[in-house]
DNA sequence: CGTTTTTGACCAGCGC
DNA sequence: GCGCTGGTCAAAAACG
């Protein structure tokens, strides 16, 4: 691992409260390309292509499309996760997130020996108690109202409970994508329903909802404004059905890896999760040979690619264990995680 | 012409 | 209660 790498580890976009990430799960695939603290570096290199899939990233190719979060092993008790991805594209790039963790349950507190850059853990603890705090008092609030009695008092009660229902949030997926792009192809549709100025940042959020019927899966772009090049998705709930089998100027279910990703010894920022255990694995040596001679950044006609590739036999990694999130690797089979040492070292 | 984006208005939650 | 902020709605505009 280079001092790069770290650096980029350690860059801290979310230390604010830009991203919320107390109630959001960010995930980290930091590339060997480490921009992120040196965006002053003009892209001179060559960018053999910039386009990508995390649909095929996250899921593991099976037509189950709840596979990724099943193998993810989120759940109700699972703590929130954050994943930051560079990309380094100018084209789409996709990501499934929404699919590959298919929550439906809400988030509970994270371990308290999290270290975090991202200072999620104690974030998130200290929220889940205001959470249990105002919970609380909410149950008072209508106890209150039921003992008093009163038509009235049923209307608010009713009116409270479908608050209550109505808060209900589904668990959210942030990732950190360094893109010069906002909206990030993912393989999903999504029609945008809506653009709000963030608070200390020049940069707006946009918020998506997936097109498909039924289906209430959200997401939200927004750009770091600490990091302009970074973009960080968010998405909210669980595609209950597949890829879309059109997509604009896109490959259904397509999953085009960028080089900067594929020779990204991905590795997962694993404090959300527990940060420990990843064992070391390495992840270049799984690009799909030819993988780069694809078309990418001509915009389209990238079926050979993905064909090569979804052809391509990956090296299964079964070692690879995330605490209280499961078997990665089912959900990322072309990629491996190193881990970043200093994660073991809980502060 | 159907779909998507834009954008101002509206609403709810929260802190003071 | 008031103001701020995040999130959503919905009509109009833009797009393909």
């Amino acid at each position: 691992m280079s001092e790069d790498q770290r650096q980029l580890y350690y860059h801290d976009p979310f230390h604010d409260d830009q991203l919320q990430a107390n109630h959001e799960t960010l995930f980290s695939f930091f590339g060997p390309n480490p921009t992120l603290t040196d965006d002053s570096s003009p892209p001179n290199h060559q960018r053999v292509h910039n386009y990508m899939g995390l649909t095929r990233l996250f899921s593991t190719g099976s037509s189950d499309y709840n596979t990724p979060a099943t193998n993810f092993g989120y759940s109700s008790s699972s703590p929130p996760l954050l994943f930051a991805l560079e990309v380094d594209q100018k084209q789409p790039l996709a990501a499934d997130i929404g699919n590959l963790f298919g929550v439906t349950a809400e988030t509970t507190p994270v371990t308290p020996n999290s270290s975090s850059a991202l200072s999620t853990s104690t974030d998130q603890a200290a929220d889940d108690e205001h959470d249990q705090l105002q919970q609380d008092k909410k149950e008072n609030q209508l106890k209150d109202l039921v003992e008093n009695g009163g038509d009235s008092s049923k209307k608010v009660l009713i009116k409270q409970k479908k608050k209550d229902e109505k808060k209900k949030r589904e668990p959210r997926f942030a990732f950190m994508t360094k893109s010069e792009i906002d909206h990030l192809e993912d393989g999903y549709r999504w029609r945008k329903y809506g653009q709000k100025a963030v608070k200390n940042s020049p940069y707006p959020r946009s918020y998506y909802r997936c097109t498909t019927q039924k289906c209430t899966v959200k997401k939200r772009v927004e750009r770091s404004y600490q990091d302009p090049s970074t973009v960080i998705t968010t998405y909210e709930g669980k595609h209950n059905h597949h890829l879309p089998s059109t997509l604009r100027g896109n490959v259904g279910g397509g999953m085009l890896y960028p080089p900067s990703m594929m020779a990204a010894q991905g590795r997962l920022m694993t404090e959300a999760a527990g940060g420990s255990s990843f064992p070391q694995h390495e992840f270049l040596g799984q690009i799909p040979h030819g993988f780069y001679n694809f078309g990418g950044g001509h915009g389209g006609g990238n079926g050979g690619a993905v064909s090569h590739y979804q052809q391509s036999t990956l090296t299964p990694i079964q070692q690879l264990q995330i605490p209280d999130y499961g078997l990665l690797q089912d959900m990322v089979p072309s990629m491996t995680f190193k881990q970043e040492p200093e994660f073991n070292q809980q502060a």
